[in-house]
DNA sequence: GCAATATCATAAGCTGCCTAATTATATTTG
DNA sequence: CAAATATAATTAGGCAGCTTATGATATTGC
């Protein structure tokens, strides 16, 4: 860690063999490593963008649904925002944002609860309902087309190695006390 | 596509199993598929909030450091906001943004150029400098040490099945039109 | 040589994420 | 029973991304 930061740095994604050759020349970093990190924030945005270009024909977005998702998941049950937070793993003043988007453009409706008045359910529209049967099979079929590359031995691969990547979170450096809450399922 | 919304939905990350189940039931989705981009959702939403906590500590954030990073990379060129946006994958504004955050916080400076008035010529900061080096050997190990439940050969597998799957996206149902731009490598 | 066009940086305003503080209501407990 | 504590939702304020619009400056082309 000398004056070398200008050799140190890439421009943009750096291949492996870029990070092999400055690894080599100043040794601090293991390429492989950083390289299969790069990848998988890398394509992982791709994905990202891809899924975002269909939820935003129906004015979706990933988080406005799987809020709805996770409401109708619970039909029948008295859904409050906190519990749809938890579901998805955001915060509770983000969930007030997205339910206020959601309220705003008819997709959902609150109404304070006799029971307790602390708490507010949450339900969804018919309107929401009939946006997400239009989407839904679209949805599906991209995610399966996205896949559709990897072989199905292939995707149980990328599941085995991804599962093992996050199996080790927990006893990494800091203990696992930072808190990890990704929980904002596609489906 | 039934009314059967409620079925088809399930709460929180569904297991592989849970999805075939549902999938087994209704029929419109790919299980594997579908648990295959939760996952690589989900490790690499736990992964960036690892890398997180650690740019806390230094008061940056993946943006801001990849920003610096990148100026640094191209030390002895005059930088621009727009060549430090392009190189990271982000908008222009964007780049406004995260630079007069960097500025107010004294780790870059802007200078108009002479040579051409519309543009901003960005430097770091020996301040900015000396935080990176303290930084850097820390990330390089937590990097090291968060890829290290794969072996070299799992590694590789990995990259190599991220790879296919982006190479994928090009010819995909809007055929690329959408601008996939993902570009914000970790070192 | 000047009018049209392109480029650069920024501004304005949206989303979705966060933490901390606030308000209202329940619950517990001395 | 009243006071302390806990819980639910929201507000306020910050960050980092986006798109669209604007103003200043360069470049191009007639």
């Amino acid at each position: 860690m000398k004056a070398d930061l200008a050799h140190l740095l890439p421009q943009k994604w750096p291949t492996l063999e870029e990070l092999q050759r400055l690894s080599k020349a100043i040794g601090i970093f293991n390429p492989l490593a950083t390289f299969s990190i790069n990848e998988l924030m890398r394509v992982t945005r791709e994905m990202q963008t891809h899924l975002d270009a269909h939820f935003g024909q129906y004015g979706l977005s990933l988080g406005r649904y799987v809020t709805l998702a996770a409401i109708i998941a619970r039909a029948g049950e008295e859904v409050t925002p906190a519990i749809i937070a938890d579901d998805l793993g955001v915060s509770r003043a983000t969930m007030t944002g997205l339910l206020d988007g959601l309220e705003r453009d008819g997709l959902i409706r609150r109404k304070r609860r006799a029971d307790d008045r602390r708490k507010v359910g949450v339900v969804v529209t018919p309107k929401a309902k009939s946006l997400l049967e239009g989407f839904l099979p679209v949805h599906a079929a991209r995610i399966e087309e996205a896949m559709s590359v990897l072989s199905d031995q292939e995707k149980k691969t990328l599941v085995r190695l991804l599962g093992k990547l996050s199996d080790g979170f927990p006893r990494l450096a800091d203990g696992g006390k930072n808190p990890v809450r990704p929980r904002k399922s596609i489906f």
